[in-house]
DNA sequence: GAGCACTGC
C-alpha cells in the first residue's frame, strides 16, 4: 500500500487531543469535536481597560506578600486594614525594599501603548502570581450587572480560594444589593447531591454562579455557562523521587488547559472567557501543554507490570515513551519494588511480585490484602484496601464540620461497640472507615437501601462510595480466591454463595476480622516502611499500670512525629489529629503529601510488636536494653525477647514464601503453628514484655 | 488545623 500509513486512535473525552496530535505530526489525525459557538477571550489588561478598577501599591504590596497559599496567609492577603502589618509580617518592612519589590519584572511597556494610564500603572504593579481577590470581586459584580445573561462558571486552584470568594461575595454591599444570584460552589469533596445543583437552571432574572476547580475542565459540564472567568492557576500532584512524596503545588495552567477553560463558555451560545493573566503570559510564558503524568506520578505499578512482561533493561524500555520518564524516577519506583519484595536484588520478579501484579492497587496495599488473608483478617483489610485506593467513605460538609467530625470519631473509638472485640478508641482512621463500612452494610441487609440512606444522613457517609467500596471488596476478594489465598472451612457450593463471601466471619480467613490488634497488624506487614514514631521528648510515660496494654503515653501538649528523615504532621481531618494520648508512640499510614507542611493522610497507632514482627532489620543494643529498626525506630526491650522476634522473624518469613510460592496448597502443619503463635501474641502482648 | 482532577488490571 502506496500513501502515508494510516493511524487509528481511540480517544477518551478527556484527552488533550491537540497535543495527541503534536505527537503525530506524521500522518493526519481526524478530530470530531461537539458543536460550539464563538467565545470572546479577554486578557487582563482588557480587564482593566474596561472596568473602573485601581491597582494601588498598597493592594499590590498585599498582593507581592502572598506567595504562599496557606489558609491564614490567603486571609491576610485580602484583610484591607491590616496590610502594612502583614508586609512586615513577610519581611517587607524597609519601605525601599517595598517600593522595588512592586515592580513588575515582566512589564514591558511597548506592548501597551494604546491602553489608558491607569491600565497601565496596574500591569506595571501586578503581581501575576497572586489571585486578586479585588480584581475577581470587581470583574463578578460587573459581569453581574452588565454581562449578558446566562451562567458564570470561576475557575479556582483550590477549595480554600473557593471559600474565600464566597465569603467575600457573600460580604460584599455590591453584590447583595443585587440580590438575584445563585452562588454555588462545585469541588469534588462537596456530596454529590450538592454537586449537582450546579446543573440547575436559574429562574428567569437570576444569574447562577459557579466557583469550581478543575473539576469544571472536563469531568462535570455545565451546560449553560456563558462567561468563564479563569484564574489562570490549578493545582498539581507532583511526586518528588528524591524525597519520596508527593508534594501538591499551585501552579500555572497550560495553553492547553486554557483553551479547554474557554471552552467551557461556548456550549449554547457565544460566550466570554475573562482570563486574569495577560495575553504575553498565555502565548510567552505559559507551557503549551501540563507536564505529561508519565513524570508526575510514581512509576511503581508501572514497572511492576513491565517487569511481568519478562522485560529485564526497565531504564532502556521506559526510555521508548513518548515522554521518557527521569531515570532517577525509575530507579525510585525499582527501589520501592524490592523493598516491599516483588523483585529481587537481581531485579527478577518474585513470587510475590508476580500476585501484586495481578491486584489493581498500589503494592504496599496488595501486600496488606495478601497478609489479611494470611492472619485471618481478610473482611476489614479488603474494606481498608478499597478505601485506600478510591476514597474515605467520610463527608465532611462545609457547614456541619464539627458534627461530621464527631461521627467518624465515634466510629474510630468503637462506640457502637459491635464492630470489634476490644471496645478501647482505636485511634485509626483505618478502623474507622470498617466500622463505619460494617455497620452500613448490616443496615442495607437489614433494613433495606432507604434505611441505609438515613444512616448514611446522620453519620455523614457517602452513599455512593460505600457502594463503590463493596464493589471493589468483591472485585478483590475473587482475585484473591482465583490465587488461592481464600481457603474455605467447607466447599461452597453455588456460584450465589460466593457474592460478598468475603464478610462471611465463620470463614478461616476472618477468624480474627473482629479484633483490631491483627488488623493493625496486618495494616503495618503491608504499609511498611510507611510509619512514624513520635518524638522522643513527647514521649511521656502514662499514668496506668506499666506493662498493661492501656498503659498509654501521655503528653501535656500535642506530640511531634517523624519519619525518620524530617518532621511529620497527621492531617487535621484524621481521628488521631488532636490526641494527646496514644497507645503507643507509633503510626502507620498509607499515602505522605506535602502541602503547607508534611502530612499523613489515614493514621493508625500500632504497637511495637507490629514494627518488631513486619519492620525492617532488628538490632540490639545488649547494653542499653534498646532495640532500633531499621536504623531509626527505637523501643525498649530485653535483649532476650528481642532475640526472640529475630527468631520469629526468620519463621515468619519462611511460612510467608512458602505460602506465597504456593498459595493453592494446604499450609504446612509447621506453618500453621508459627501463624497461630504469631496471631496469639499480637492479641495478648502481656506474653512477652517489651 | 486542611482537602486539583481522573483512570485502570
Amino acid at each position: 500500500m502506496n500513501g502515508p500509513a494510516l493511524k487509528v486512535i481511540l480517544m477518551s473525552a478527556t484527552m488533550d487531543s491537540e497535543r495527541l496530535s503534536s505527537y503525530f505530526s506524521d500522518c493526519p489525525i481526524l478530530i470530531a469535536k461537539g458543536r460550539t459557538y464563538p467565545v470572546n477571550t479577554i486578557y487582563l489588561e482588557d480587564i482593566y481597560e474596561h472596568i473602573e478598577y485601581r491597582l494601588t501599591s498598597q493592594s499590590a504590596a498585599a498582593l507581592q506578600g502572598g506567595l504562599k497559599t496557606s489558609k491564614k496567609h490567603l486571609r491576610n492577603q485580602v484583610g484591607s486594614g491590616r496590610r502594612r502589618q502583614d508586609l512586615v509580617w513577610s519581611g517587607f518592612g524597609d519601605d525601599a525594599i517595598l517600593e522595588d519589590s512592586l515592580v513588575n519584572p515582566l512589564y514591558n511597556e511597548s506592548l501597551y501603548k494604546d491602553y489608558n494610564a491607569m491600565t497601565r500603572n496596574n500591569l506595571a504593579l501586578v503581581n501575576e502570581d497572586v489571585i486578586d481577590y479585588e480584581l475577581l470581586e470587581d470583574l463578578v459584580i460587573h459581569i453581574a450587572e452588565e454581562g449578558e445573561s446566562g451562567a458564570m462558571l470561576i475557575f479556582l486552584p483550590g477549595l480554600a480560594e473557593i471559600q474565600l470568594l464566597l465569603d467575600r461575595l457573600t460580604a460584599s454591599q455590591k453584590f447583595k444589593d443585587l440580590a438575584t444570584e445563585w452562588l454555588l460552589a462545585l469541588h469534588s469533596s462537596i456530596a454529590p447531591d450538592d454537586q449537582r445543583k450546579v446543573f440547575r437552571i436559574p429562574p428567569q432574572g437570576v444569574r447562577k454562579i459557579v466557583l469550581a476547580t478543575n473539576i469544571a475542565e472536563t469531568s462535570v459540564t455545565i451546560p449553560d455557562v456563558v462567561h468563564v472567568i479563569d484564574c489562570g492557576k490549578h493545582k498539581e500532584n507532583r511526586f518528588d523521587p528524591h524525597r519520596g512524596m508527593s508534594r501538591m503545588l499551585e501552579v500555572w495552567i497550560s495553553q492547553a488547559n486554557a483553551r479547554q477553560r474557554k471552552g467551557r463558555a461556548g456550549r449554547v451560545q457565544p460566550g466570554n472567557h475573562f482570563c486574569l493573566y495577560t495575553k504575553y503570559r498565555l502565548e510567552n510564558l505559559m507551557h503549551p501543554f501540563q507536564l505529561p503524568e508519565m513524570l508526575r506520578v510514581p512509576l511503581v505499578e508501572l514497572c511492576l507490570q513491565i517487569k511481568l512482561l519478562s522485560i529485564n533493561n526497565m531504564a532502556a524500555f521506559l526510555q521508548k515513551a513518548l515522554d521518557p520518564p527521569k531515570l532517577e524516577s525509575v530507579e525510585t519506583a525499582l527501589a520501592t519494588l524490592r523493598e516491599v519484595g516483588a523483585v529481587n536484588e537481581q531485579e527478577e520478579l518474585t513470587a510475590l511480585g508476580y500476585h501484586l501484579a495481578a491486584l489493581p492497587v498500589d503494592v504496599r496495599i496488595g501486600k496488606m490484602m495478601l497478609y489479611g488473608a494470611l492472619f485471618g483478617c481478610l473482611s476489614p483489610v479488603l474494606t481498608i484496601a478499597a478505601c485506600l485506593s478510591h476514597k474515605s467513605p467520610f463527608l465532611v460538609p462545609q457547614e456541619q464540620k464539627n458534627a461530621a467530625e464527631r461521627a467518624k470519631k465515634a466510629f474510630s473509638d468503637n462506640a457502637e461497640k459491635i464492630h470489634f472485640e476490644d471496645d478501647a478508641p482505636q485511634q485509626s482512621d483505618h478502623l474507622a472507615m470498617v466500622a463505619a463500612y460494617n455497620g452500613w452494610r448490616q443496615i442495607v441487609t437489614k433494613k433495606g437501601a432507604g434505611a441505609a440512606r438515613g444512616h448514611c444522613q446522620e453519620n455523614f457517609l457517602s452513599m455512593p462510595t460505600l457502594k463503590m467500596i463493596r464493589d471493589m471488596r468483591n472485585q478483590f476478594a475473587m482475585l484473591l480466591l482465583d490465587m488461592g489465598f481464600i481457603k474455605f472451612s467447607q466447599a461452597i457450593d453455588s456460584k450465589a454463595a460466593l457474592t460478598d463471601f468475603a464478610d462471611n466471619l465463620t470463614q478461616p480467613f476472618n477468624f480474627h476480622a473482629q479484633q483490631p490488634a491483627v488488623i493493625k497488624a496486618a495494616l503495618c506487614a503491608g504499609l511498611y516502611p510507611n510509619v512514624a514514631a513520635m518524638d522522643e521528648k513527647s514521649v511521656v510515660e502514662g499514668h496506668a499500670s506499666a506493662g498493661s496494654r492501656r498503659a498509654g503515653l501521655s503528653s501535656l501538649q500535642k506530640p511531634r512525629w517523624s519519619d525518620g528523615r524530617r518532621e511529620v504532621f497527621i492531617h487535621p481531618s484524621s481521628v488521631n489529629a488532636d490526641v494527646l494520648e496514644f497507645w503507643h508512640p507509633f503510626l502507620v499510614f498509607h499515602e505522605k503529601v506535602e502541602t503547607s507542611r508534611v502530612f499523613l493522610r489515614d493514621t493508625s497507632v500500632i504497637s511495637p510488636y507490629a514494627i518488631l514482627l513486619f519492620g525492617g532489620a532488628i538490632s540490639i543494643q545488649h547494653q542499653t536494653g534498646h532495640v532500633t529498626v531499621d536504623g531509626w525506630l527505637e523501643m525498649k526491650a530485653a535483649a532476650q525477647t528481642a532475640v526472640l522476634f529475630k527468631e520469629l522473624r526468620i519463621a515468619l518469613d519462611s511460612v510467608l514464601r512458602e505460602s506465597i510460592e504456593k498459595p493453592q496448597e494446604n499450609m504446612s502443619s509447621r506453618s500453621t503453628e508459627v501463624i497461630r503463635f504469631i496471631i496469639e501474641l499480637i492479641l495478648d502482648e502481656t506474653k512477652i514484655a517489651v
